[in-house]
DNA sequence: CAGTGGTCTAGACCACACT
DNA sequence: GTGTGGTCTAGACCACTGC
């Protein structure tokens, strides 16, 4: 803590952190409580937080503390903060962020010039884990797991086929139906039917010549190479939460990344 | 500014942003000066910066107000802080940031289990830019050009076949000799001949087969699916200084990416 | 030890949104 | 007007580095 003569009213996280031995700073451990409050779904995704003044109260530091802690959980896109309105939970549903994970582009226009992209689930069923679908998910072989296939196209051609696996435990209930019938991103699904949010992901990106079922799915000519994009996504805390592999055609559209 | 009825000696900054129509706070300004010095060479890659204190007086604005202006460029790698020793200028020859903008990785291990890349450049020339090429650099079609070709091998496998072009004025004096006597990063060289300093970078990654001369650069068999990256990188303020035309193996790498 | 960045506080005022 | 986040300040102390 900062001061070993607290005037009177020395705040209760700042006792904490002198009591225990490991070292990190308040505005860290602060940090953490609203990580918990969110993973527990004290406030749910598109809903408002408590001020900032609320919550130093809460926690009993300034709230410039508060405030640094809220900072790093919106430059991680966990929190989106709006003047004069409050600081709210993200969520995959708002129309700005709603394809904040796929990077495929047109070459010309944008996303809004293309028009929404047409969902088709091809398939969806439960099976076993795989040892290589295990490990991505931290689940044990054989372990239930959920595959969904789907297509995704943009004006009407055929781009994106897919494959995702998912635990089928936290996602009992999803079936190619409701998938169907969700009209937005498959993440905003599931926050609001499962209450699973995903917070990051990583890919790894090859070149892949496709097999004949492959093409056939994407209605291509022979010999096109397309982009192989393996995701682990991440809910709260680190915990993976799906695995998706995808093919994309590159003919029309490419990936896009910004270095920083 | 702050308070209509400033004490006495109110910050040189504070008015000049009461006096001008244009509005922002007054963190943004100090960070436009900083990176004023920074694009003019005041403080060189790899020095340091006065310390906040310092700032703080030279500006005429509190410590907090450098620090947030601070804060900004190092997030944006711009520059790096050193807890007890000071800020400094980030730069592309630091170990390790030394391939900030290579997101090419093994497969299995890591960067140091494989050792360096092998560079070998296979050309270097000065040439009239198409269209195409000064419409990515910012120049006027016909302006010239240097054009970099090289190849990345690593453990002696040939990976990454390379096309690069520069705007032939600030890169003047730039040869293959010198390209292949410098042992590091290209844009280490770049910093320390030509004080070009790439801050960002934009990728556009494809799925593409090679022609024939491509394929014998990389020694490939037919029919070897690549990734093409193209890339345009940004000097301060946003100024396109190079355009990279990549193609990648991805049998035993892939293209790694973060999504936050 | 002095000097640097890092944390924390308290209080003031500004910009914005709603009512 | 009230309440929210956003900016700015001033001062204190902590953590790390190097002399």
């Amino acid at each position: 803590m900062n001061t070993t003569l607290p005037p009177t009213d020395a705040p209760a996280a700042a006792e904490f952190q002198a009591a225990t031995a490991a070292f990190s700073p308040l505005y860290q451990q602060i940090k953490g409580l609203i990580l918990q409050s969110l993973q527990a779904g004290e406030w749910k995704p598109g809903e408002s937080i408590p001020s900032e003044m609320d919550l130093a109260v809460r926690y009993r530091v300034s709230q410039g503390t508060v405030r640094k802690a809220i900072d790093e959980l919106a430059s991680g896109h966990l929190l989106i903060r709006k003047q004069g309105k409050g600081t709210f939970v993200a969520t995959h549903a708002e129309h700005q962020v709603q394809y904040r994970f796929l990077k495929l582009v047109p070459d010309q226009g944008d996303l809004n010039t293309e028009g929404p992209a047409q969902r088709e689930i091809v398939d969806c069923k439960r099976l076993r884990a795989t040892a290589e679908i295990a490990r991505a998910l931290a689940l044990r072989s054989g372990d239930s797991v959920l595959q969904v296939r789907r297509v995704l196209s943009f004006a009407k051609v055929p781009t994106i086929l897919e494959d995702l696996w998912l635990p089928a435990t936290p996602f009992k209930g999803l079936t190619a139906e409701r998938l169907a019938d969700y009209n937005g991103p498959m993440y905003a699904l599931f926050e609001t039917e499962f209450g699973v949010r995903m917070v990051r992901a990583e890919e790894k990106i090859r070149a892949v010549l496709p097999d004949k079922a492959q093409r056939e799915l994407l209605q291509l000519p022979p010999n096109t190479p397309l982009l192989s994009v393996e995701r682990i996504a991440y809910t709260y805390k680190d915990t993976p939460m799906e695995l998706r592999r995808g093919l994309y055609r590159t003919d029309k559209h490419h990936y896009h990344n910004d270095l920083n």
